[in-house]
DNA sequence: GGGCCGATTAGG
DNA sequence: CTAATCGGCCCG
């Protein structure tokens, strides 16, 4: 698209705070569907009881044997796959979950793979996300910096952020460490 | 092997 | 409010 700016490596070794904050506005796809992130969450590899890493040796695995930017997708709940960026090379390593996109292209796809008619119910979640633009457990690793069929750029527009605590944990969940496009319609919920 | 839990969602 | 549904982890 013009004006858009491709992401590079470099973007993701930089703080999971800064990663998740600079990546609401940023475009995002897979396939013929794509959408503006509007809403993000960080964990951090060390110290917060709500990351994979703190139960998980495969996530610390993951971590320390990826390059920065790759995809780590795990089933939740037996039924979600939720979608994150992982954040390594730099100071502190960590993931940044997408939570929710504003839909901006293939969305009669969407609408198809969502079984939902409603702009706003196509991606305004983070497994609804997944579900819509067709991503799964199959992309677990994949490199979406310069992976065929993947879509990830900085736009021009200035997006104003509000920042809240995260969505849906029980250990850690005091930190204000969820990103969301202050006013927008997107989001999963309400800040 | 069994039990428990979870970064969610849709439906009553 | 709850069911759905399964990989990972912690036992034993």
């Amino acid at each position: 698209m013009r004006g858009n700016a491709p992401i590079g490596i470099a973007f993701f070794q930089r703080h999971p705070l800064i990663c998740a904050r600079e990546l609401i506005g940023c475009t995002f796809g897979f396939g013929d569907t794509a959408g503006m992130i509007v809403e993000t969450e960080a964990y951090m590899a060390v110290d917060d009881r709500a990351c994979h890493t703190w139960k998980r040796a495969g996530a610390r695995e993951f971590v320390s044997s990826h390059a920065p930017g790759t995809a780590y997708v795990y089933l939740n709940y037996g039924m979600h796959w939720l979608f994150n960026f992982l954040v390594t090379g730099g100071e502190c390593e960590g993931f940044v979950l997408v939570r929710a996109l504003e839909p901006l292209e293939g969305i009669p796809l969407m609408r198809r793979r969502r079984g939902r008619e409603r702009l706003q119910e196509l991606c305004n979640g983070p497994a609804k996300l997944t579900q819509a633009l067709g991503i799964d457990g199959n992309h677990h690793g994949c490199d979406p910096l310069t992976g065929e069929g993947w879509i990830l750029s900085k736009t021009p527009r200035h997006q104003e952020v509000i920042v809240s605590k995260r969505i849906g944990i029980t250990q850690d969940a005091e930190y204000p460490w969820r990103f969301l496009s202050k006013g927008c319609p997107f989001v999963s919920f309400l800040a």
